[in-house]
DNA sequence: AAGGCGGGGAA
DNA sequence: TTCCCAGCCTT
């Protein structure tokens, strides 16, 4: 199953620029963070002119929080920018500058979890880690497990069985990851696998016993959008972003702009907008005049 | 263990 | 419309 894999990575991996051998264990960390629930088109193009302004940790650590934010552009969750921008930081305090190497250190950075320290550990330096994200996960349920898709959320006993199934050998267990990974992304997708063209077929537990359904179907919630107090906050980052220069705004205006230009005390929710702009407060997306009867707010 | 957190494009 | 995306953090 590892030779399948790795054959077929061969032959069918992207180009794409943070698995270049010019990348730089800080551009891998770069990419992995705007990865976490952003798909690669997207990324792509916001990772090359972000690397071309930052190309350092130092770089990221001295700009102005402002830049960063508007830089993020639409890649979602903002709060992903800050954390990148703290562990930049973290970087040149605690590290001198240099990405760290093992896991555990790794996992003391801000925006840091399991999965983005196992990938920067392998495809920043080329150790042996059991990297497990959305599209390993769900290759080996199918493929040695015969699941539709993994649970809905991960526990140490697939976890365990995952690090069972990674190669000894370090530099194999690098392609090893990025070949599940990519199989995952481009063949074994979630909704419409193409199996007439996975080089696991012959040997998929799920195929060979006819591809049954999810189980856990019945538990999985997808998120709501229209009307959330996420989608209202996107409505205020976006505004605040579009603004020349990083300029205060009156509290009232972002109210109507969180509320979609409408008054919103016509909401069905009517205290939303208030409570959106509260947690992008906390948040440190946004920052309030020192003056509470000021009522003004700008990007930080 | 569960819930919050963006936004876009494919199915 | 619905689903899904190289998750992380807090409770």
């Amino acid at each position: 199953m590892h030779a399948a894999v790795l054959r077929w990575y061969d032959g069918a991996a992207r180009d794409l620029p943070w698995r270049r051998p010019d990348a730089s264990p800080w551009g891998v960390l770069v990419s992995e963070v705007m990865l976490q629930q952003t798909p690669v088109a997207r990324v792509e193009p916001a990772w090359r002119a972000w690397m071309e302004r930052w190309p350092t940790p130092a770089d990221l650590a001295s700009a102005p929080a402002a830049d960063v934010l508007r830089a993020w552009d639409r890649l979602g969750y903002p709060r992903r920018a800050l954390r990148l921008q703290d562990c930049a930081r973290t970087i040149v305090a605690e590290h001198d500058g240099a990405v760290p190497v093992t896991e555990d250190e790794l996992l003391t950075l801000p925006g840091v979890g399991a999965y983005t320290a196992a990938a920067v550990a392998a495809f920043a330096h080329g150790a042996r880690a059991v990297v497990l994200d959305t599209n390993v996960r769900r290759v080996v349920g199918r493929a040695l497990e015969g699941r539709a898709l993994p649970p809905p959320t991960l526990g140490r006993a697939e976890q365990e069985r995952a690090a069972g199934y990674v190669p000894a050998d370090a530099a194999t267990s690098v392609r090893w990851n990025v070949g599940v990974m990519e199989l995952g992304a481009l063949v074994c997708t979630a909704r419409s696998p193409r199996c007439a063209d996975c080089p696991l077929r012959s040997r998929c537990a799920w195929l060979a016993a006819g591809r049954p359904a999810d189980e856990h179907a019945a538990r999985r919630r997808t998120q709501a959008w229209h009307g959330t107090d996420r989608q209202v906050r996107g409505r205020i980052m976006a505004h605040l972003r579009a603004l020349p220069g990083t300029p205060w705004a009156t509290g009232r205006d972002l109210l109507t702009v969180g509320a979609g230009g409408a008054d919103p005390a016509a909401l069905p929710d009517p205290a939303q907008p208030g409570r959106a702009l509260a947690s992008l407060v906390a948040d440190g997306l946004v920052v309030a005049a020192a003056s509470a009867d000021a009522d003004l707010y700008r990007l930080p």
